[in-house]
DNA sequence: TCTGGGGTCCTAGGACCC
DNA sequence: TCTGGGGTCCTAGGACCC
């Protein structure tokens, strides 16, 4: 399965390379006294396990558990919150040496990209030898370790790479596929989650190979006629082979795709009282309206999101007639959709505002991204942003979030 | 003290238009 | 004039991923 070096003509050249235990890795490398210790990075009350060390996992603990049952599971745990400008800054600094190998770079999230290694082949000899330059390199630079997985195809490198956590490389070459994947469960392709899991071994399907020989068409009326086709070219290891390079900005940061904007909290403690969500709901406003502001974004939607204390969720959404970036019509937005839920003494888990629909500020006419009443809280926006700009996120903030404590 | 927060994509129904 | 079909937008929900 592994290493063969020299073979060039094999179209298996696409590396998923994934950091190990990124953010416990990143946030431990300075405190020597951690090493060897299971470790959960995470935390909050009401929080989830963002990521264990190997020690917590071999506990039973795993990533988006609750906290309260990771630490039941491994009481010996030491807890920490995620350093985040170091991880953001060690994801950065991966993503620049990885593309000093290629310009064929696509980062999925902080800890992992995919890497089309084909046209760095003159240099290296073989999509190992890159694996093993980049592994090198991580560990020597970052202090953490990482392990890459390489395959004819996105989803078959990305399998490859789970087989060789944690510190390791495994390649399949083409022609190795099928028997690579036929004999894993179906729940551990890329996109078949616990749901469809379910569904499909209803249909008698547990094993990859089980649903590769699975006729299309009766596929196609359990999933839908896209989902079928899609599962069907996993199964056979024909999905996409193409990396997509984001495009740079001038800070050198990959631009984040730009379809919607969110910010959301769980509140410390279930509430009906109307004032605390409203408060919450300027606050997640103001939140997302700034980040379209930096990103030279207006919204044509906004939506609200609320969780009640049973878990279950909701949505309720708003097209608005001029997109707009201002923190008051966002925030009025979302506050009406909350009254027409008509809750009373109704307790509220979470709420949640995003922006959707976002088009270029700059390529829409000013007074179609303004009314007329709009201009002056526009210009107050623009004040708080250079404020915050200027003196930090707490500069600046509604008069009624003054006091407040975050949820 | 069960269950975060950031997203993407798909589906499905109804409105509305041609 | 009793009824089609395609396309797009809006809304709500759900599955999934990291």
């Amino acid at each position: 399965m592994t290493g063969e070096a020299g073979d060039r003509s094999d179209r298996s050249t696409l590396l998923h390379v994934d950091m190990d235990a990124f953010f416990v890795s990143v946030t431990i490398r300075d405190r020597p006294e951690l090493h060897g210790r299971p470790v959960i990075v995470g935390g909050g009350a009401r929080g989830v396990v963002l990521s264990a060390s190997y020690e917590a996992r071999r506990c039973g603990v795993r990533s988006a558990m609750p906290m309260t049952r990771a630490w039941r599971l491994c009481p010996t745990a030491v807890v920490l919150p995620a350093a985040y400008p170091e991880i953001e800054a060690s994801s950065a600094a991966v993503r620049e040496l990885l593309l000093q190998v290629t310009p064929m770079v696509e980062m999925m999230s902080v800890d992992e990209a995919f890497v089309d290694v084909a046209g760095a082949l003159r240099r290296f000899a073989s999509p190992v030898d890159v694996a093993e330059h980049v592994r090198a390199r991580v560990h020597d630079e970052q202090r953490i370790t990482c392990s890459v997985g390489i395959g004819p195809t996105r989803s078959v490198a990305k399998l490859a790479g789970r087989r060789a956590k944690p510190d390791g490389v495994v390649r399949v070459p083409a022609d190795a596929v099928v028997d690579f994947l036929h004999p894993l469960d179906v729940g551990e392709l890329w996109g078949v989650g616990e749901r469809s899991r379910q569904r499909l071994e209803s249909l008698g399907v547990r094993t990859v190979a089980d649903l590769a020989h699975l006729p299309l068409p009766e596929l196609c009326r359990a999933v839908g006629p896209r989902a079928g086709t899609h599962l069907h070219a996993l199964a056979w290891g024909t999905d996409s082979c193409r990396v997509s390079p984001h495009p740079v900005s001038p800070a050198g940061a990959a631009r984040p795709s730009e379809r919607s904007i969110g910010s959301q909290a769980t509140f410390g403690h279930d509430t009906d009282d109307t004032t605390l969500v409203r408060r919450e709901l300027l606050r997640r406003s103001a939140a997302v309206a700034r980040r379209a502001r930096a990103a030279g974004l207006v919204a044509r939607t906004v939506a609200l999101t609320v969780r009640f204390a049973d878990f279950t969720t909701l949505t309720r959404s708003r097209t608005l007639a001029d997109p707009t970036d201002v923190t008051t019509t966002v925030h009025a937005t979302a506050c009406e959709l909350y009254s027409a839920l008509g809750l009373r003494r109704t307790r509220v888990r979470l709420v949640g505002v995003r922006l959707e629909g976002l088009q270029r500020r700059d390529g829409v006419h000013e007074q179609l991204v303004l009314g007329a009443r709009e201009h002056g809280w526009a210009d107050a926006d623009r004040a708080s942003d250079r404020a915050v700009r200027r003196f930090g996120r707490y500069a600046v903030r509604p008069a009624s979030l003054l006091r407040e404590d975050r949820p």
